[in-house]
DNA sequence: AGGAAATAGTTGCTATGCATACTAAATTCA
DNA sequence: TGAATTTAGTATGCATAGCAACTATTTCCT
């Protein structure tokens, strides 16, 4: 077996690309991959909290809470203390953040349009079964150390 | 179309899943995931240049004299000037390199047999097709630029 | 031959990912 | 009720990913 017949290194290789991309096409909004998807998010609902953002993102929140941190020092969100829960930290969309929707938007459907290009449908939803089977392979082989 | 609908980030968070996977695994080995990947190359080949790994494993050149700098730091391989072109830095193993591969490769092994398991061989060629496209479909985008 | 362009590496910067250790607030439960 | 536990965030450190700018060779081309 070969280096490069291993899936996850293909998969890998394939993520990596795709990021690439995506940083290349969100340059000019001023926005990183990871921090366009908070604001996605966000744009979903308002309000959200970082911890809800972590679960939904599946990161770490160390990472969520740096990366609100750069939406904030930005002037994309703005972070307020939780009104039920004290600990919880909210993140809301300033209007320059939600300035940003309508232009990223269109952007994102345009670019995943171009990623699945010449894929059909049915081919799509194979994809996705499969990978969703690898995820749970890992989860499973996680559980059991 | 919502935030967890584009199959780029679908792609992503698997692969962050097996990443995370493959580095737990690896730890014992005293190596993380992409130093392997270099090593991986080794035991196919010695006394391959830096640039030659970053080609092969699509990375950037940078990284892969960073990730060579730690394993010859772990004494994993050794530097050296190329023969041909002095510019030119080769990998070669070291006696202790040698001996990761016995353990490391049936590891490997195990992982991608635990990764794959319950998707047949078809399911397996169907993913690898369809990312080969995304792959193809990308890099097209990019040289449009 | 010799200057221009391409190539291989290195260093420094920013952003991420994840682990560990910590604080403070909320919840549970004896 | 009040101590123990859980939960939300923060700070820090290491590994990775990629960009830009730089040096040192090598190759190309006139």
């Amino acid at each position: 077996m070969h280096t490069e017949d291993f899936i996850s290194i293909m998969i890998h290789q394939t993520d990596l690309k795709l990021t690439s991309f995506i940083k290349e096409e969100l340059r000019v909004f001023n926005l990183t991959p990871e921090q366009n998807l908070i604001m996605m998010l966000l744009w979903e609902e308002d309000g959200r909290t970082q911890n809800d953002i972590a679960r939904k993102l599946q990161k770490d929140k160390t990472n969520v809470a740096r990366m609100a941190s750069q939406l904030e020092k930005k002037q994309f969100v703005r972070r307020a203390a939780g009104t039920q829960d004290q600990r919880a930290v909210q993140l809301f969309m300033t209007d320059e953040g939600r300035e940003l929707q309508e232009k990223v938007r269109p952007a994102a459907e345009r670019f995943n349009a171009a990623v699945t290009k010449g894929i059909s449908r049915n081919e799509l939803t194979a994809l996705e079964q499969t990978l969703a089977k690898i995820n749970k392979n890992v989860s499973e082989s996680l559980r059991e150390e």
